[in-house]
DNA sequence: CTCTGTGCAAACACTTTGCAGCTAA
DNA sequence: TTAGCTGCAAAGTGTTTGCACAGAG
């Protein structure tokens, strides 16, 4: 199913919030009006925002704030485990002469880039409603995580 | 499997460049020493490189080569089918708080996010020889294309 | 009170653009 | 010859860092 016009009542957003804060706590980590009011921008969009958009928004209602706090706290809340941040993003682009089906794995330790090519992952189907709504011309299986040489490393 | 240490051998490397000089020709763009030598280098390596690291490899052997230059040949190489621009690059960081698992499509004209859920995707098996060899802490299926609202503006 | 978080400014990294001269076709 | 390409320089965009002060705990 295909998520639009998404808006969060505020009974939602007051649960989230409470959760929140609980997490902040737990991770020692100060509960500044700033954060909550990042946070909660965030739980009301569906956009997903990059810093900027979020710094125009939110200097609406807090014409103090900077954007290095945004993204700062963007970080923040990505390393708390709070949000993610959307994959096809950051970074420098990176090119790639292989034009033969493969997959990627990105090691985020040392960003290293390793193909692979799994059969399966070129015959996935698509979701017909998305299919017939969109039209897809790329997709992607991507991996992200530790490649063994980083892991060595930290034994 | 996993492509490792990748080298190619020098009939390999003439080959695709004799493809490449003909696919410059079909397009009507200039095969340069320059292009050729940037075709060349992304061949000869494994490392996914940005453009800033095939820079400082080139400019070994092509002292007066510039990094714009290589900026825009990579781009050109995108648009007539001989580079990919690898996923996870390029554009500024976006931001997420939905935790739930979901996937994205993202409009390569407008640059906005869509989520949708496809059940399927959650459950993709990794291959084994990869889950074995590499910690995978995420695994995302992503699609890239036109939305609705911009193939209508197209038309 | 203390120590983290913020705002400001500057630095940085990467990409894009305008332009004049060069070169492949 | 000439359209397209390159190199240079400058500007643009997004992100990171150092520091002094402010405010949460």
């Amino acid at each position: 199913m295909i998520k639009e016009n998404y808006t969060i009542n505020s009974a939602e957003l007051e649960k989230k919030t409470e959760w929140f804060i609980g997490k902040c706590r737990e991770k020692g980590l100060k509960v500044t009006p700033q954060r909550l009011a990042i946070y909660r921008e965030l739980m009301k969009t569906d956009e997903h925002p990059s810093a900027e958009m979020m710094y125009n928004k939110l200097r609406q209602d807090y014409p103090g704030i900077s954007l290095d706090t945004v993204n700062r706290t963007l970080i923040t809340l990505h390393e708390m485990g709070a949000a993610n941040i959307v994959e096809g993003s950051g970074d420098s682009k990176r090119y790639d002469c292989n034009m033969d089906e493969h997959q990627h794995f990105k090691c985020i330790k040392c960003k290293k880039i390793y193909d692979f090519h799994h059969k399966p992952f070129d015959d996935i189907k698509l979701p017909p409603n998305i299919n017939k709504k969109f039209k897809i011309l790329r997709k992607t299986v991507y991996l992200e995580g530790i490649c063994d040489i980083c892991l060595e490393e930290n034994e």
